[in-house]
DNA sequence: GATCGAAATGTTATGATATAACATGACAAT
DNA sequence: ATTGTCATGTTATATCATAACATTTCGATC
């Protein structure tokens, strides 16, 4: 995947969230014709609402953009979906913890994510961190259970927020 | 706080349940009493409806049962009012994967709790390991997170339902 | 370029989860 | 008994998600 700029874990206010974005959208074009799936204009367009920031984004809030847009109706099941779509191929996470959605920026391959939100400011980091899921594996294993999927969501202050307030 | 069984992660199937119901309202009216707390009938009964067994009920689950004791009315408010005192004392524990609730066997302090939750049989063995929480903390802190709460819940086979398919 | 099947989207309705807002009741301290 | 606090009851509604079926799109094949 081609990155254009170097990625932090929590973005910097004022950067390039335009350059994020296109991003995403290149990767999630080559990622989808790699694996013959097919990013629809519908698709491509929720992915793109999805990441309108950093901070996760609810599919209401998804068909509320999608009806602005006009064009075509829209309903919840187009929203959900579309989203089904977008996660089966890694390139959106769902936040359990905030039934809420968050556009993944390395989508490469198959990844369930651990995601540090911020209950301040609302935005989330994800980290692909294989010693955090190693060790879950190895914890989960030693008690004779397979771990297939593991959802790893932690709430507490970012560094800017932190900052803000000791 | 008084156990009167060994505990397993995965307990057995024939075990003895009314044994974990009964350490977990002992362990309740201890912890409630020393946090001076009220565990009211109206608390004690929805925890005793939570620790129906080791899968997480739904609120909607513990509203019918409410109402199948006939007594009073029950509304969900009433319901999700009981599951917050509950979460609020460490009695019991949201599943937020599953959007449900389960009690807890070690209400000793403030933790959060790591899930293994079993996607055939349903069943959930909660861990309280300072090895997941130390790395997680740790990770987080490295990118200058502050973690206050961890939810980590891992889907995948019990041992007993991984016995039976390989 | 017609036909066809599969995938995608539209549409309607409803199910499932959760909370706001305000009224009433229980209870202990004064 | 009065008062304040906490708990519960009650009504209504907000929020999240899917079932079921109709229609459209689109590429593959003839
Ligand atoms: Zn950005
Ligand atoms: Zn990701
Ligand atoms: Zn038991
Ligand atoms: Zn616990």
């Amino acid at each position: 995947m081609k990155q254009r700029t170097k990625r932090r874990a929590f973005p910097r206010e004022g950067h390039d969230h335009a350059d994020c974005v296109a991003s995403a959208l290149d990767a999630a074009e080559t990622r989808c014709a790699d694996r013959g799936a097919r990013l629809t204009p519908l698709r491509r367009r929720v992915l793109e609402i999805v990441w309108r920031g950093h901070a996760p984004v609810r599919a209401y809030e998804v068909l509320d953009r999608l009806r602005e847009d006009g064009a075509g109706a829209a309903a919840p099941p187009t929203v959900y979906r579309a989203l089904d779509f977008l996660m089966e191929h890694g390139l959106v996470h769902r936040i359990e913890s905030l039934n809420a959605f968050i556009g993944c920026d390395h989508p490469d391959e198959a990844h369930s994510g651990q995601f540090l939100i911020c209950r301040d400011c609302g935005l989330v980091a994800e980290l692909d961190d294989a010693e955090i899921s190693g060790v879950l594996a190895r914890k989960a294993r030693a008690l004779g259970f397979v771990d297939e999927r593991a959802t790893v969501e932690l709430r507490g202050l970012c560094p800017e927020c932190r900052g803000g307030r000791g």
